[in-house]
RNA sequence: UUUCCAUUUGCG
């Protein structure tokens, strides 16, 4: 089982879905070697992924015909890949049958569902999942609120989003770069490049390359090319490159 | 001895 299922994984790192499918079947021929929730994970990753998602869920019920018990990491992928297709009817269905199967929702099952709602534009149903998270004892991390602060940028709910990073302060977790970059994006689409780059002068963490060119961006789009390339060269400055 | 995973820039 370890070796195929390791072929398994290559195979679908490489997107070879329909070989891997191939692989999958010898395996269930052969009676050998059955496949394990591990290989029906890995499969259901691949599927979910390459929007095969209704290959995924005829895969998922020969999993159960098969007597296979789904964990964790199928449920993610299944989840995460109904989430993408914005069919969060079909998403949230599933983690209901996870939680009935005694297979704890982890912080990545929900970041999940709260990314896919965010990029779904519902933001609003999204910090209502977070406080249930919360409720049921998942403790939300950056991942987590980075993908909140990021649906609330794009909406232009700076001020929401803000008020998102006061709340991470409470609980003691600390915004990295790619929450304080999707602030700077927000303010930039929201025609506030001045207050962006004031944030890129004294965020407290490291901008990177992405803080930078973002703000450049901005500037550009409002005109302002002086000061974007003095952010250029301020960034080269501090060993960044373009 | 296999072990999947979630978040940010550029009309990519």
């Amino acid at each position: 089982v370890f070796t195929y299922n390791k072929l398994l994984l290559q195979l679908t790192r490489e997107h070879r879905y329909d070989r891997a499918s191939a692989v999958f079947q010898e395996m269930i021929d052969t009676k050998s070697c059955q496949p394990d929730a591990f290989s029906f994970a890995i499969l259901l990753r691949g599927l979910c992924r390459s929007n095969q998602l209704e290959k995924a869920r005829q895969l998922f019920e020969r999993m159960k015909e098969m007597g296979c018990v789904p964990d964790d990491a199928v449920y993610n992928a299944l989840i995460g890949g109904y989430c993408k297709a914005k069919d969060f009817n079909a998403a949230f269905k599933l983690l209901a049958e996870m939680i009935e199967n005694n297979c704890l929702p982890s912080v990545v099952t929900y970041t999940n569902l709260i990314d896919g709602l965010c990029k779904a534009g519902q933001t609003k149903d999204a910090v209502k999942l977070l406080d249930e998270m919360r409720k049921k004892g998942c403790i939300p991390n950056v991942y987590t609120y980075n993908a909140v602060v990021e649906g609330l940028c794009v909406e232009r709910k700076i001020d929401e989003a803000k008020k998102v990073l006061e709340e991470m302060a409470v609980r003691g977790v600390f915004p990295d770069v790619v929450t304080y970059n999707s602030i700077i994006k927000g303010l930039c689409r929201s025609d506030r490049v001045d207050e962006a780059r004031k944030f890129l002068a004294k965020m407290p963490v490291a901008p990177d390359v992405v803080s930078y060119t973002t703000v450049i961006n901005g500037l550009c789009k409002s005109g302002d090319l002086d000061s974007a390339s003095r952010i250029l060269v301020q960034m080269s400055n501090r060993g960044c490159i373009p």
